[in-house]
DNA sequence: GTAGCGGGTTAGAGTTACTCTAAGTCAATG
DNA sequence: CATTGACTTAGAGTAACTCTAACCCGCTAC
């Protein structure tokens, strides 16, 4: 699979790609003859896991710290369960917070009403 | 009032207070003789409503379009209230997101179960 | 056979939104 | 009167992309 196809696949760009191989949060990816990447159903699987974490905010450092441990094998699987665990506790904070801005919008919506008029700022 | 009090108040750090400043997100903020800013309860909430806005992933560029109506007053109302209801229609969108990285990462957290081997990646 | 197209490759510059540092001012206190 | 602590500024540094420039390679069309 061309990096096109695995972009498509996988929801990150084919830029975010290249860098997060850069930046060492991605397994070793072998290249054909033509020194093009090629991409395994296996490496789609792990760019789409790392495409939900960052879309939820997860950090770089994080992700990279998450790729080594699975690059070392069974021995991080305890860290690698805590770090997704971990971030499933962050992403239950971000939702309550996105539920009480939802309030805070309707509240200042609200101010603008119908026919209200505000002074802001 | 002064910028560690406002920005304890509204939940920006004084840097992204006078950041924000020097973008033209807020408006004309009065000085002490001192050279000080005065942070007025009515700039707070300002303050505390982009607060929620940029912690929900609004753009600066969105935010300073928001400010710029403000300040002209309730000519621009019709236009703030749909920058906001836009907004909230996002933050649902972002919760479902949410939503869904959470399933992703109860799978995933289930497949290097209590005594399960994994071979990623 | 070579011109151009559509993919890929790299290094490195540009962008967004902070975040921090350096160097300085001023008011109050020991 | 020196130090402390809070503020001021300009500008450097950072994270995480995002894009540009310059290039290579295989293919079809003339």
């Amino acid at each position: 699979m061309r990096i096109a196809e695995a972009s498509e696949a996988c929801g990150l760009s084919a830029y975010t790609i290249r860098f997060y191989e850069k930046s060492g949060m991605l397994p070793k990816i072998e290249r054909g003859p033509d020194g093009h990447r090629r991409f395994t159903p296996r490496l789609i699987e792990w760019l789409t896991l790392l495409y939900w974490l960052r879309e939820t905010g997860m950090s770089l450092k994080q992700m990279r710290r998450f790729t080594t441990l699975a690059k070392a094998g069974d021995t991080g699987i305890a860290e690698r369960r805590k770090i997704l665990a971990d971030h499933a506790d962050t992403l239950k904070a971000k939702r309550a917070k996105l539920e009480k801005c939802e309030e805070v919008l309707a509240i200042k919506i609200a101010s603008y009403g119908p026919d209200t008029k505000e002074d802001d700022p």
